[in-house]
DNA sequence: ATGGTAGCACGGCTA
């Protein structure tokens, strides 16, 4: 089955090139961030129209994540654990079954983190937005061992906000003390990475210079001034069915794009 | 360079 994600930075803007892009790639299975929509002004038709069965967790104006599959969505949850008064709308998981077996996804959207407000010792300062991203690193990092300990095949997918190396950046110097690649935020993604999982993008594709965003602004796209910040993680179950992972950078040139492209990973089951 | 562009929704935040 082929099991993607996409940023698509706002469903109502964005209908059209969702859409083509369903329609030419095919996922089985796609989690989707930025829907920026609630659950009840989410355009549904567009998504079940084609075929597919749709479950969201939105939020108005901002935010919001959802997914979409061919197969239906069975114990879908929303919201990540750990802490009961964050209402931001970046989390869903649901597990798709198939006759060689079942699947747990996770469908995230990482906070972005930027500004990087920092006390005089150094230290993110608390209810700033780059403290609210490493706790939510933190709180991410505890439901993925709760999540591990189910012990079947499990691919964590969506927009880390996370540059993981400087291979990852046309500009790294750029990039330095940004949330999206600062040492601190890097070292959580790492720390993730070693509970057992496997990056499949940069495991399939050890080369530099591949990005799944580019800016709108200040031509980025025309200079393939991009970063690669959207991931597959997948355990060691599902690392094993990996047969295949791909950036659609294609989709950044066509009519009224997100900022971000698809990227997809085909797993034998 | 404190700009630049885009989305949501109609003012200002978020990225």
């Amino acid at each position: 089955m082929k099991i993607a994600s996409f940023n698509i930075n706002g469903i109502k803007a964005r209908g059209p090139a969702l859409e083509a892009w369903l329609k030419a790639a095919s996922p089985d299975l796609a989690v989707l961030q930025e829907i920026k929509s609630t659950d009840e002004t989410f355009p549904r038709a567009l998504i079940e129209d084609m075929g597919y069965n749709l479950e969201t967790h939105g939020q108005k104006g901002f935010n919001g994540v959802a997914i979409v599959s061919k197969l239906p969505l069975e114990d879908v949850t929303r919201g990540l654990p750990g802490d009961d008064d964050d209402t931001q709308a970046r989390w869903i998981e649901a597990t798709v079954s198939t006759p060689k077996g079942a699947l747990r996804v996770v469908g995230l959207y990482l906070p972005n983190g930027n500004p990087v407000e920092l006390d005089a010792t150094g230290h993110p300062v608390t209810g700033g937005k780059y403290a609210y991203k490493l706790a939510w690193m933190a709180r991410m990092e505890a439901r993925l061992r709760a999540l591990l300990a189910l012990e079947m095949p499990l691919a964590v997918m969506g927009d880390y906000n996370i540059i993981p190396q400087a291979e990852d950046a046309a500009r790294p110097d750029a990039w330095r003390e940004d949330a999206l690649f600062r040492l601190q935020s890097r070292k959580a993604f790492r720390r993730m990475l070693n509970l057992g999982f496997t990056e499949a993008f940069r495991t399939r594709h050890p080369a530099p210079g591949h990005y799944t965003f580019w800016d709108y602004q200040a031509g980025a796209y025309q200079k393939n001034d991009g970063i690669r910040i959207d991931h597959i993680l997948l355990n060691a179950y599902a690392a094993d069915l990996l047969r295949d992972c791909q950036i659609d950078a294609e989709v950044r040139a066509g009519e009224k794009p997100s900022d971000h492209v698809p990227i997809w990973a085909e797993l034998a089951l």
